[in-house]
This record gives C-alpha cells, structure tokens and sequence, in this order.
DNA sequence: TATATTTAAGACAAATTAGTCTTTAATAAA
DNA sequence: TTTATTAAAGACTAATTTGTCTTAAATATA
C-alpha cells in the first residue's frame, strides 16, 4: 500500500472538502464522516494533522467545522500526503535501504528513481481544485459506497 | 511504504541468491541472514513463502539451504513481489476504493493507472540477473552495512 | 546408528497502525 | 447565563505487521 490509511482518508475528505467549498463556510467533521464512511473520531485526528500543517481551519460550536484555508485550486494533493504521511515515499528505497542517494545507490536504483519521480510529480501536480471539477464532470465514486451525484444530495 | 519488510527483505535475499548463483549450489539461510543483517527466524519464513511460489527450492540437512529454481535471468523481481506482498500494489486504488475499473473510476484514476503501470513494467521488466549484473558492476549496496564487494568476501 | 546441521512449523511477543471512547474547551444562540 | 453544538486532546482497544523462540523433521556424515 503507497498511502497510509490515514492518508487515504485524508485525502478522501479533501476531496469532499474542495467539492463543497465555499470561502467561509465550515463542514463539520460528523457529516463529512458520515458521508464518506469513515470513523467520526479518527477522521477528526487526520483532520487536525492537516489543519496543523496550515491547509485548513476549524472552529469550535453550533456551525463550526473545518474549511479550506485557501482556494482548491491552490492545494495540491502532495501537502495532505505530507501532512499525514510526510514525503518518505518520494525520498525513500523501494528495499528499504538506508541513506539513499548520500552513499552508493543500490541495484534498483535507475528505475526506481524515475517511477518515484513520477509518482511525486503526480501528487504535485494535482489540485483538489482539478480534481473536484473532473470528479463532478463524471460522476465518479468518492467513498465506496455513493457517487459524488449521490454523496451531494 | 510501497513494498512490506517481508517483501522488500525477501528482494534483498534474491539479489543476495542471484549474486552467489550457481546451479546446485545451497545458500543456508544462517549465512544469508548475518550478511544482509535480517532476522534469521523472519527471514526463514520469508524464504517459505518464496519457495512455496515455486522460485526456489529448500534443502534440509547439511550444507542445505535454499537455492533458485531457474537462473536468475529468468526470474523477474515481479514474482517475488507477487510471492510475498501479491499484486495488489499494482492493481488496487491510490485511495482505498473498493472495486476499481469495475465500476465508475475515482478522481485520481487518470494519472494513478499511468503511475502503478509504469511501477508494474518496472519490477516485471527487471530480472535478479539483470540486478546482479549491474549491481556488481557498480559496487552497490544490499545491506545497510556492506557494500556488495564486502558482502562477497 | 548416532550426531550435527539444516529447514519447517507454529506458538508467542513486540511494535506499529487503525480505530473507539470519554472528557474538555470553545462558541453560538436561546 | 444556560444549553446545545462542535472540535481538541488523550486514554484506551483492536488489528496487523514484524520479529523471536522452541520444537520437530529431514539429511549428511562420521
Ligand atoms: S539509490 Fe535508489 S534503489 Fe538505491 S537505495 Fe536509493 S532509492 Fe533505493
Ligand atoms: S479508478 Fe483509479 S483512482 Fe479510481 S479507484 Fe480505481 S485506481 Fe483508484
């Protein structure tokens, strides 16, 4: 698995976050749980690694929540995969060996470079923003269970 | 993490293999654990797991071991990916959604099905020959400690 | 045959990750 | 000011992965 749980749900809840978006308006983090079928308490711990690393707000009482803390188009996917996992998966050896790149590379090496590159570069250029308009455009799945169509009602 | 310890141990002990091949010839998993630095009893199992999948084949009694089934320019890193983690890396979703390509793909699907394509034809392109090849060519590190000149004395 | 060497098997323990629950703090609105 | 609503914090449990240990089975060789 490349993304950690977590990550994955963190992600996931980005989505749903940039599809709703509206500049001051706060989704509360039971609905977005319920919506999307993840654990209400182990969502909320996600969502604060991500507000901690500055991509969204909360607030506290009758109507709080969370929002974007800029506009989707100007997130990329990347800073919640480093918010929650870091950036060892595009730094890392596929073998686990220690010190990639500092010392004498390791048989692997050529390829995997590249496949890492590529897939940082994905992530990096990807917006929630992009994401989101392609998402409603096709109607695709956000949870295992409902369609964006569906999910939005 | 793309790949688990299990596996990415395993890859290390079929370079190790691949390295010392010769037809006939038992490498003791005793031997194999102190050089590359894996736990011995873990990485029996490992190696159960791989000769389970027909890669390679066991030995009990003295100067036992395990040795590769065919020559290492026959075996591509793909199978013993397979052998321990299985293809799931290669087939499942960036974000953990159930039932991918059967049913409406998700917001990442585009850029996502590139990426894990291009990482499949990597491990499935790449034999343990071919690494060994290059890997004593270059002097490249298997284990955290040694160098490959080192490992081979 | 007896002994030493080696893998096989499986119980067990430790570490990490995933998930739950309870209590506290902040805020809005009645 | 009281109450309801919401996130924050942290203790706790469950599941999975990683790693250890002990015993059994197979084999070579003395
Ligand atoms: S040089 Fe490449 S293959 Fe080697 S340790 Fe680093 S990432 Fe891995
Ligand atoms: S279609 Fe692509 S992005 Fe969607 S679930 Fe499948 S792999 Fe994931």
């Amino acid at each position: 698995m490349l993304l950690s749980k977590a990550c994955i749900y963190g992600v996931r809840a980005s989505l749903y976050m940039s599809l709703v978006y509206q500049k001051d308006r706060y989704i509360s983090i039971r609905e977005m749980s319920e919506k999307l079928n993840i654990s209400f308490h182990f969502l909320t711990k996600i969502l604060q690694q991500i507000t901690h690393a500055g991509l969204m707000h909360s607030y506290k009482g009758p109507n709080g929540g969370i929002n974007l803390s800029k506009d989707p188009n100007e997130i990329t996917i990347i800073k919640i995969v480093d918010a929650i996992d870091g950036m060892a998966v595009f730094t890392e050896c596929v073998i686990g060996l220690p010190g990639c790149g500092r010392n004498k590379p390791c048989p692997l090496h050529e390829k995997w470079a590249v496949a890492r590159q590529e897939l940082q570069d994905m992530f990096e250029n990807t917006t929630l923003h992009e994401m989101a308009i392609s998402s409603k455009k096709l109607n695709l799945r956000l949870s295992d269970e409902l369609s964006i169509e569906e999910l939005m009602i």
